[in-house]
DNA sequence: GTCTATATCGCGATAGAC
DNA sequence: GTCTATCGCGATATAGAC
């Protein structure tokens, strides 16, 4: 028999997740979480860097995969086009939406020092799209653009499909997408502006 | 004469910038700060909820201004022309670009924790225009989107203003919009499968 | 795994402003 | 007197060093 129960850090992961789910981030304690996990403190540090990354790993799957996705794409679409139809193909091989998930979400939203290492992590989203698209040959200003952009999809519409109905987070991500287009375009003024000479 | 020296926040503003620029964010100790600006930790803390707080004060009245602006405008145009418009606004009152603020900058971008924080500010400053447009009668949806959509416009316009050359800061947010524009059009294969009936 | 620095915060006291 | 800014002390937990 081994010397140590295996995945300390999936139990790590479990046991904070179901602990700041019981009493709330602040109310938990490190130390807690790691004798919930049979583990010292010692060890959760050695597996998270500090004690919001725990809800934040998968991440660096989505950013491989989205990376590599658009590297490889071939056609002559255009970067906003390639990007998002990338995030429609991560979308589409995202787990699905669980309790589990939507607590998760409930206890970011419910607490600022985990929001923001949320946007920290999406903001390293949009990064490693604009560096994808840098490898393609895009213009590094146009792909720090696109980065921007693929990223808020990804963020708006990961919030609408968690916080909504039954759609796809697929079909989600397409909408949410079609909305912000709709919502540049812009009506009236902005159109006449627009023809009369803006870029 | 008063018993304390007065605008301790200030000296405290003063004190940190100082320290983090000669020794770095993470080496420079709150007692440093509050001993330069000759108060106690304690007092710090009164004044800023953690250590990173003092480089964000200045973000309300920005926040403050755009939220004014974009609810007392009358004029017919969409929401986004609305919000950028009011961008360039805030833009022209902006103090002009120093050797502290490259600095304060500089500062930020070397460190993790205080490039969370400034994306915190900044989704905050996301949902402060969302707010203004919904409270004048613009979909709470499509007041979202625009809220991102203008708040990633001033952050990439900021960055460009900060790194750049010698052009205004209303101006390089105008130039910025232009070029999110574009990248939003899309061309070639994106505009044949829009025309083609995708939004 | 142990040791430690220090960020953060609660509490009670103090002194001047109004 | 009440209010407000500050101090000083003490406690806890994160996070990094050894």
């Amino acid at each position: 028999m081994a010397r140590w129960a295996p995945d300390a850090a999936g139990r790590l992961q479990t046991a904070a997740l179901e602990l700041y789910a019981e009493r709330g981030f602040e109310q938990t304690t490190v130390a807690d979480i790691a004798a919930r996990a049979g583990v010292t403190a010692r060890t959760y540090f050695r597996h998270f860097i500090d004690k919001r990354e725990v809800l934040f790993s998968g991440q660096s799957e989505l950013q491989a995969f989205l990376a590599e996705w658009i590297e490889t794409q071939v056609g002559p679409d255009d970067p906003m086009t390639r990007v998002i139809a990338g995030l429609e193909a991560a979308a589409a091989h995202f787990p699905d939406k669980t309790e589990l998930s939507v607590k998760r979400s409930a206890i970011i939203a419910s607490n600022a020092e985990l929001r923001e290492r949320e946007l920290q992590k999406l903001a390293s989203l949009a990064a490693v799209i604009a560096e994808a698209l840098g490898r393609s040959g895009i213009d590094p200003a146009a792909a720090r653009i696109v980065g921007e952009v693929g990223m808020m999809v990804f963020k708006l519409g990961y919030e609408r499909w968690i916080g909504g109905d039954h759609t796809s987070f697929a079909a989600t991500i397409r909408s949410t997408f079609d909305d912000l287009r709709t919502a540049m375009r812009g009506e009236g003024q902005a159109a006449a502006r627009q023809s009369a000479g803006f870029a």
